[in-house]
RNA sequence: CGGGAUGUAGCGCAGCUUGGUAGCGCACCUCGCUUGGGACGAGGGGGUCGCAGGUUCAAAUCCUGUCAUCCCGACCA
């Protein structure tokens, strides 16, 4: 490819609207342009990235036995009926009517889709196990789009869905994809975290995540990650758990009595009032989970994790309420306290979950209901009874305790690149896909289900592998392997040298462009630098001695060599990919 | 949806306070000059100032509404 006409415009400053490194550098770098919020245009140099990430996670998918097809993404309404998802996946679900009035969406996720081909298609034990994937375009309106491709409402995805027929088939499944993912975030250049996480509106009971450890400068990674570095334990925040150091949990009060506690609206406020450490105090938060409200109890100095409070609650949605709302809780008791001196006692109709941090305390300090009045003293079963709810629903904090090997936890950001579902029978049995069993019985098929974002999985790796100049990706995801410069395009023997070199290359089957543009080196090293050749030969003045120069992009190192060494080292680069 | 900000040429911005018929840098086209890290000179093309109302002799500028985009929180590959 000449760059004379590769179609690529690269700009002098980074766009104004963005603000994590892979977007700034994508728009920059001429690898992609803004289409509408969230939607984007993979101009060429992108789309050949994609296509190479793409390819790496075709063959290791095909290496592990899965198969690949391609579902639709305009889907019925009748299937998301069917799951039961139409109802509650919510607004993220891009959803539209056809000509007949009929219900139509933009797939955010096959699995309605997959369950059905497999009713159709599979009806006998002897067809499974069976694992099918497809590479394709996803839609989720979300709430908020942001950082470039990171979080995209149209975005690529490998989706792969099996099918077994007992659990001990889907354990090994499990086992094989988390292997296979492994190998594909590794030869994409990227080291991967495999965390525990919540499964979210996929639904099932086990599911990992593969998060790119991203705790930079500008915050890419969007997810806590809790990781212990004496055992292998680690998991999404919404999902971790730990056992809390000691702290003291007896507030140490000889009666149960309500004491005027003025301007202690914060629980430090309170605790600094009163003289006792915060984590003696029961700390009541009010939400609203699908419409309804629930008041949350943990210990003053913890917090309550959203995600795990929802799943205790069964709630699809789940917010925190505001003062107002808290007001009419209060009115409809007969109470008139704010936020910050609520509890639960002499509240009714209101589901209550306590955390299990709650459960020891002695002698605590709670909430009564009145503004600028507290309760101290108070015990389990006396002034209170402990609620029928006790789970976790408590937010993880650095320094706590393994559960798994008792050393402290430690705590990263990471962008999540993909994650591994155990299913079950989730989607089978809602939409009644069952084959007959060798003993003559219709079952549900057990399902797992398999993502990685490969727009993502791009985005990742700029983050990860960038400079002050601009974009590094490794040789297996870079658009192109080399580039070649004359540095004076209007000096014959420094054209024909580089002209000499870019077919040699070529012909060994390089991917390498050759910057034949009428352009100042200046120019022409800094395009280089920022779409990011990793290799790079320069004919300029050292072919007096008849050498070039020979730059390695990921380490910078740079040699004075003879042509044909250059040209060497890169056809075994690139042949060392396959 | 709640909180904050911004919409002026492809990109980055000034002009708005104090209304007077739109400007700078980069990019683009032509000519010259230059060629190892985003040169220089001369000339040129490109904008219904997000959109719709209103105030005014006159609106990018003031008022009202609306749309879009971005940032901070709830969603997730």
């Amino acid at each position: 490819m000449k760059m004379s006409k590769l179609f690529v415009q690269t700009l002098r400053e980074f766009p104004s609207d963005a603000e994590v490194m892979s977007h700034k550098l994508l728009v920059r770098a001429g690898y992609i342009r803004r289409l509408a919020s969230g939607v984007y245009n993979y101009l060429p140099l992108m789309w050949r990235t994609l296509k190479k990430i793409e390819n790496i996670t075709r063959e290791e998918m095909d290496a592990a036995g899965a198969q690949e097809l391609l579902m639709p993404f305009v889907q019925p309404e009748e299937l998301w009926q069917e799951s039961g998802r139409w109802d509650v996946y919510g607004k993220e679900l891009m959803r539209l009517k056809d000509r007949q009035g009929r219900g139509m969406c933009l797939g955010p996720t096959h699995e309605e889709v997959i369950t059905y081909i497999a009713r159709e298609g599979i009806k006998s034990y002897k067809q499974l196990p069976v694992n099918l994937y497809q590479i394709q375009s996803k839609f989720r309106d979300e709430v908020r789009p942001r950082f470039g491709l990171l979080r995209g409402r149209e975005f690529i995805m490998k989706d792969a869905y099996s099918f077994d027929i007992d659990e001990a088939g889907l354990d090994k499944e499990y086992e094989n994809m988390a292997k296979t993912y492994t190998r594909i975030f590794e030869r994409c250049g990227l080291e991967t975290k495999m965390v525990q996480s919540d499964s979210g509106a996929i639904g099932g009971s086990v599911s990992h995540e593969f998060m790119v450890v991203c705790d930079n400068e500008n915050n890419a990674g969007e997810n806590d990650v809790f990781y212990c570095e004496k055992c292998d334990y680690s998991a999404n925040s919404n999902h971790a758990v730990s056992i809390l150091p000691k702290a003291p949990t007896d507030g140490g009060f000889t009666k149960a009595q309500v004491v005027d506690t003025p301007n202690c609206k914060s629980i430090e406020e309170l605790a600094e009032f009163l003289k006792v450490e915060p984590s003696v105090i029961v700390k009541t938060l009010v939400y609203v989970a699908d419409k309804k409200y629930v008041m949350a109890l943990i210990r003053g100095d913890k917090n309550v994790e959203e995600i795990k409070l929802q799943n205790a609650v069964g709630a699809n949605e789940i917010r925190i309420a505001s003062s107002a709302e808290i007001k009419e809780i209060m009115l409809n008791n007969n109470k008139t306290a704010e936020a910050g001196y609520i509890s639960p006692i002499g509240i009714e109709d209101i589901t209550i979950v306590a955390d299990n941090s709650v459960c020891e305390l002695k002698n605590f300090v709670i909430g009564c209901n009145e503004t600028e009045k507290h309760l101290i003293g108070a015990n389990w079963g006396n002034e209170i009874s402990l609620p029928e709810k006790i789970t976790d629903i408590r937010l993880v904090q650095e320094g706590e305790i393994c559960t798994q090997c008792h050393s402290p936890l430690k705590v990263t950001r990471g962008i999540e690149v993909g994650n591994i579902f155990k299913l079950g029978t989730k989607y089978s049995k809602a939409m009644n896909a069952v084959y007959m069993a060798e003993d003559g019985q219709e079952k549900p098929f057990i399902m797992g289900c398999y993502g990685i974002g490969i727009s993502r999985t791009a985005a990742a790796a700029v983050e990860r592998h960038h400079d002050e100049f601009g974009i590094k990706l490794p040789l297996a995801i870079a658009p192109y392997h080399a580039i070649v410069i004359p540095v004076n395009c209007k000096d014959e023997l420094q054209m024909k040298t580089a002209e000499e070199i870019y077919n040699k290359l070529l012909n060994a089957g390089v991917e390498v462009v050759l910057d034949e543009r009428d352009e100042r080196p200046g120019v022409k090293f800094k395009d280089a630098d920022l779409i990011g050749f990793p290799y790079r030969i320069t004919a300029g003045k050292t072919l007096a001695e008849g050498l070039v120069e020979f730059k390695n992009r990921s380490n910078g190192e740079v040699m004075t060599i003879k042509p044909q060494d250059a040209i060497d080292k890169i056809i075994s680069a690139v042949n060392a990919l396959k």
